[in-house]
DNA sequence: GATAAGTTGGGTAACGTTATCCATCCTGTC
DNA sequence: GACAGGATGGATAACGTTACCCAACTTATC
């Protein structure tokens, strides 16, 4: 450990004694207990300020709560993950819970795993988990030892809840305008399943549906096209090259996220064609990037401050003491930019 | 806490009962102790594989190291932050270390103080704090506790280690390149300083001065022009619009940052203007969009997976004993795109 | 004025781990 | 064969906090 002379933390004994009262006072005005008079609680806290005095959290995970909340993110490059993350913390910070974030890697369930115990190692009362990969008897498991809230997929479990975005209806607006706009070649871009049967309830996947099912309604079933390689940039530039070597080539491409569709812009500009003269380009999320001037993409608008707030609260019931699960869904909206237009108009 | 059934965790001593040896021993065991002998090893590593036992970090950490590293960033929407998380974590797992990760908000000092606390509070064993805003004397304290190292700050302390990019170089490198495809008119994005004198140490400034310095060396004193908003889209956007407004107008623009060249692009896309044919525009940071076909910006590339992985390693040095400060900087590269071109050329 | 009921404050045993001792046992050495 | 010295394993006291008790006191009730 080295000869680092770290100065004695001061500890509730300390506050204690300064205060001239017994530790149970102090730990009880720590944790708004009953049975401390008004004086008592003023006096405590006199002593409390005086010394700068900070709970020890790794002493109280061995009684009580920690007042930590584990965030699990598959990564932290999608700034929607950041509304997510603002939203949470908002949410649980005027109960004086702590926000902590833990990468869990995106694919490789065995990296998850390893992320998720990371947080349960470090006793967290309660996780947020973003688009888990696991199976649901996993996070099962998980949701028996701690409060858990997952968000971003479509499962449903009586032991834990889920804040999700309605992605029916995403989707939905997104192939509608399209075909509105007059498009009938529409194709889009999926991420490919890692995983067997159970993936039914990842949202790539209720998204690519919505988009057959709409297609199917308005007629469209023969023009169906779908690439499926991955929600990043490299899958959607993948995807769309595809696409465009199809004959008949689309006229306008949805990708199952922006970040896709950031990827499809690309490969289309280098095929020598534009957007949205020869090619509308929509995609899903709404991110940040999307509404830059001379991006300009049309996209889904799915409020990640809302959810993470959501999710917050949630927490603090389950925490709180509810058993019972619940299931949140956010409406989301259609954000139309200048990617997306009449095919054929400039 | 409710009624919650949480099955009891397998501890250290169900272990040594189920290899019927003392606690002690299996403690030594973890911890890689002198005083083990072999069959002793295998005996208990066969217990732990059996009982899925996972040490219990809050108990570990009241006696001793956590094996968790801190990590302290402003936000989670800039990508460059997660090339440094990934290289820090390849460093660090191998050791068994786990990388959490808290928002320090940005500009606000009493965000970063409370973000700073969570992490000490929950007893890390190392912070690696990336762009901190507080003052030196604040991070000097932090490091008397627990070992740090600074990320993206010029500061020179005793007390902690700091990895950084050689943001002289990387603007004189783009500066450079703007005169010699022959602009005079180069204006300048910044970031306006929010606190005193000591933002000296903060990249942007350095940035701002070499872009001045080199200005001047090569006789454009006169052509110095600086807008001094933010590095974000927004920061950008405006500062590129106070530019194109000045009279004559700059023909390049150098941007201190890729999010603020964004934005610039924004703004020069609204003004009826085109890229690269009537205004240049730089960048730093080599975020990933940069690279996308029709974003074609040209930037600078800091190598963020080698200072997170050197940030990791000057941790676990220090974690290790090591008490001299040490100081990494990473050489950055210019990576010219299509957003810059000669004036006038189309 | 005796008793019950409620309020307030404190003593203390955990929680799971580690580090410092200490007690063996084994292996050479003279 | 006595003894030193190293190797190995174990007992045990912390670490800082909380929750379950119980004791003492105050107030209400008949």
């Amino acid at each position: 450990m080295g000869t680092r002379d770290r100065q004695r933390r001061v500890t509730i004994t300390d506050v204690a004694e300064h205060a001239q009262v017994s530790t149970t006072a102090v730990s009880k005005v720590l944790r708004n207990a009953y049975g401390v008079s008004e004086a008592m609680r003023t006096k405590v806290q006199a002593a409390i300020d005086e010394l700068g005095y900070r709970p020890h959290n790794a002493a109280r995970a061995m009684r009580g709560r920690t007042f930590t909340i584990g965030v699990l993110l598959p990564h932290i490059r999608n700034p929607f993950f950041a509304d997510i993350l603002d939203g949470l913390t908002d949410e649980i910070s005027p109960s004086g819970y702590q926000a902590i974030m833990v990468q869990s890697g995106g694919h490789d369930p065995a990296a998850e795993r390893r992320a998720s115990d990371a947080l349960v190692d470090r006793q967290v009362d309660g996780v947020l988990w973003v688009a888990p990969v696991c199976t649901r008897g996993q996070l099962e498991k998980l949701a028996k030892d701690i409060p858990l809230v997952v968000l971003g997929r479509h499962d449903r479990s009586a032991l834990y809840d889920c804040v999700l975005d309605d992605d029916e209806v995403g989707a939905e607006l997104v192939v509608k305008h399209l075909i509105t706009l007059g498009h009938r070649r529409i194709a889009h871009i999926t991420q490919k399943d890692t995983v067997g049967g159970r993936a039914i309830a990842l949202l790539h996947t209720i998204r690519a549906a919505t988009y057959e099912r709409v297609m199917t309604e308005h007629g469209l079933a023969d023009h169906v096209a779908v690439a499926a390689t991955a929600y990043t940039e490299e899958g959607g530039y993948d995807g769309a090259r595809e696409l465009l070597a199809r004959d008949p080539r689309p006229t306008a491409i949805f990708a199952g996220a922006d970040q896709a569709a950031f990827g499809a812009l690309a490969a289309v500009h280098e095929a020598g064609l534009s957007v949205p003269g020869d090619i509308s380009v929509a995609g899903y999320d709404n991110a940040r990037l999307t509404g830059l001037a001379h991006v300009a993409l049309t996209s889904v608008d799915q409020d990640g401050a809302i959810m993470g707030q959501t999710a917050g609260r949630l927490l603090l019931e389950r925490i709180a003491g509810r058993t019972a699960a619940v299931r949140f869904s956010v409406t989301p909206a259609l954000v139309a930019r200048r990617s997306t237009a009449s095919p054929g108009e400039r």
